[in-house]
DNA sequence: CGTCTATTTGAATGTACTCAAAAGCGGTGG
DNA sequence: CCACCGCTTTTGAGTACATTCAAATAGACG
């Protein structure tokens, strides 16, 4: 039940006043879920936005023969959601899960328009939040375009350097766009050339 | 010099007032390029956010080999920058050139910073704006892992239905991530099985 | 412990790439 | 108006990076 880190994500790009905060807390709601625990399942719409403040949230796409592909990771800090579900309330392509038992904070759609319309100061914030997402993923896109899987790999692990210690490797694989197999033999200079 | 398409743009969000239309109009700057002219080079910082009123401009990377790899077309109607660099004022990873002799309009930041701060219901477009370009980088990025290139290529008829009969078709290879001779020989059908 | 899942290893296969060369196409100038 | 030039597209053969399938091994959790 502690906000404090979203608020300090906010304080590093707005000043709200007290009674701003108070009300941008109201509109909060807090959830844990358990390991492999679903937040969202393609096929639902997606009327929340979602903020992670501990333990760790992924969001996958199934490919028509039936393998995840890992979009994003969301550690503590961490904004997740499955965006065009959420601003046309069009059924979800991405599933949202937990990796480990997380706990998150969530905003219903309403109460976000809301909470964007009378504080002019919040919506600055999710404006600048907005830029950041679109450059990481046209840097993803650029990544992964321009790398081949060895560079995708270290560009992986310095991106979310926690989490290449706990996360399954498998997970990594699916997010860097090769089979666990193959990352595997990548890693272990198992590939004869 | 015809901002009617972009303000156009920002009615279908928000409505502006009178004077607030013209605030928003002075800090406009029109430019027209020819065809393959750059309008941002990797390298320099990207200080201007563009909106195309004619023609095609394009962005891409280019990889170790010197492969040009396009992330994003942007005919009439689209925006289009170099994210990172313009919110952090880093050099570009991305060109930007035209395709075809075009037109569009550019704010520069300072100005762009001052009209979001200045009128509320321009940062709200740009919020929105935002939300829907994160929308489709997730769409892509969903596409591209799951989909394989003949998929991909569908996926882009319907996306740009305009620009597939005028574009080069080594362009729309490159969109899609696959080299020219493997279009070619996809689309004659020429892959023996 | 035992079971379930993740990782490793190997062999065969496939999808897409590289390199090279020929053919097509569009614009420009003699 | 045709000839040439540059660029795009096509075609082919050989190759590479990564996948699939299968089986063995190792780890993690209850």
């Amino acid at each position: 039940m502690d906000n404090s880190l979203l608020l300090a994500g906010i304080a590093k790009y707005v000043a709200l006043m007290p009674d701003e905060i108070d009300r941008v807390t109201d509109a909060m709601h807090f959830k844990k879920v358990r390991r492999k625990q679903f937040v969202l399942e393609q096929g639902e719409v997606s009327s929340r936005i979602l903020f992670v403040t501990a333990g760790c949230l992924r969001s996958y796409a199934v490919d028509a023969n039936g393998t995840e592909h890992v979009l994003q990771f969301a550690p503590a800090g961490w904004w997740i959601t499955d965006m065009l579900s959420f601003i046309n309330a069009k059924p979800a392509r991405l599933n949202i899960d937990a990796i480990e038992d997380s706990e998150y904070i969530y905003f219903n759609k309403p109460d976000f328009e809301e909470l964007n319309a009378a504080i002019p100061k919040f919506e600055r914030f999710n404006r600048l939040l907005g830029q950041n997402a679109i450059a990481s993923y046209q840097h993803r896109q650029v990544d992964n375009i321009t790398l081949n899987a060895m560079e995708r790999y270290s560009v992986f692990c310095k991106l979310y350097p926690s989490l290449i210690k706990t996360l399954p490797q498998k997970q990594v694989a699916s997010y860097i766009g090769v089979t666990p197999e193959f990352l595997s033999k990548m890693l272990n200079n198992t590939i004869i050339k």
